[in-house]
DNA sequence: TGCATTATACGAACACTTTCGTATATCTTT
DNA sequence: AAAGATATACGAAAGTGTTCGTATAATGCA
């Protein structure tokens, strides 16, 4: 199942922080943001995304600890898919043209990814 | 203003085909998906873009003709930055090198990625 | 033990978006 | 002119997601 763009943010605590407490979660996004956001609004969201399955969660003590179920990679190429077909129409060149062209990708970036499509040109020769 | 994911695909109509009526776009819409639509639905969407002024309106002809107000290039760069903002965590290249790693860029769009690049690395050095 | 703190559970309010029924006006065709 | 087709306007239901209040249980400490 898709997650919505609450449980999204969500599950970027989980991916970069690991496992972690509802309390914790609830810390991050009020840290980074100027409007807080309640604990309960916070563990609402988490249950929900435990039935659903987004996450999983240690009930073994009292205060549950809670991990992301669905890989980033995963949702990443997910959610790519989808904004490509409704911004871009599908064109995923497209949308790359314009994600360099805003410049925020530094030299060493931009490197990167030059290797990267040399190296799926090689391979689109060879097989 | 945000368009909704709904007005988006409103918007790609009138961005690919230019200026029409809530019965053209009524009809883009349903040749491409199996559930259909209605055609009120359609009509009350893009009232409601005209009045948030995602679209213009000539209403001199008893048939509406409805225009996007907002450029393509514009609506894409700023869903572009919250989208690499909410499922990238802000990288815009981690999420190029996943775009290309999914192998749906033709090796003629790859060599115009590449070409990019070069001419940004170029501009980088002179100024 | 008894009080303050901190957990989870859960229902309900709110907000936003989408969907459509219906009223009404305007064309078109006979 | 009458009937049918087609247009807009608009209210309201339905769907989805977010927010939080309150109840209740567990924990920690004076």
């Amino acid at each position: 199942m898709q997650p919505t763009e609450g449980e999204l943010v969500i599950l970027q605590v989980l991916w970069s922080s690991g496992p972690s407490t509802v309390r914790t979660v609830n810390e991050r996004l009020n840290a980074d943001s100027d409007k807080a956001i309640g604990y309960t609004t916070t563990l609402k969201l988490m249950q929900l995304m435990a039935e659903k399955g987004l996450v999983s969660r240690d009930t073994s003590n009292r205060t549950h600890v809670y991990a992301a179920a669905l890989p980033e990679e995963k949702a990443q190429k997910t959610l790519l898919r989808r904004f490509v077909d409704t911004t871009f129409g599908g064109s995923a060149s497209r949308m790359v043209l314009r994600a360099l062209g805003e410049g925020k990708a530094s030299p060493e970036e931009l490197a990167e990814i030059k290797r990267l499509i040399t190296q799926l040109e090689n391979e689109g020769n060879h097989g």
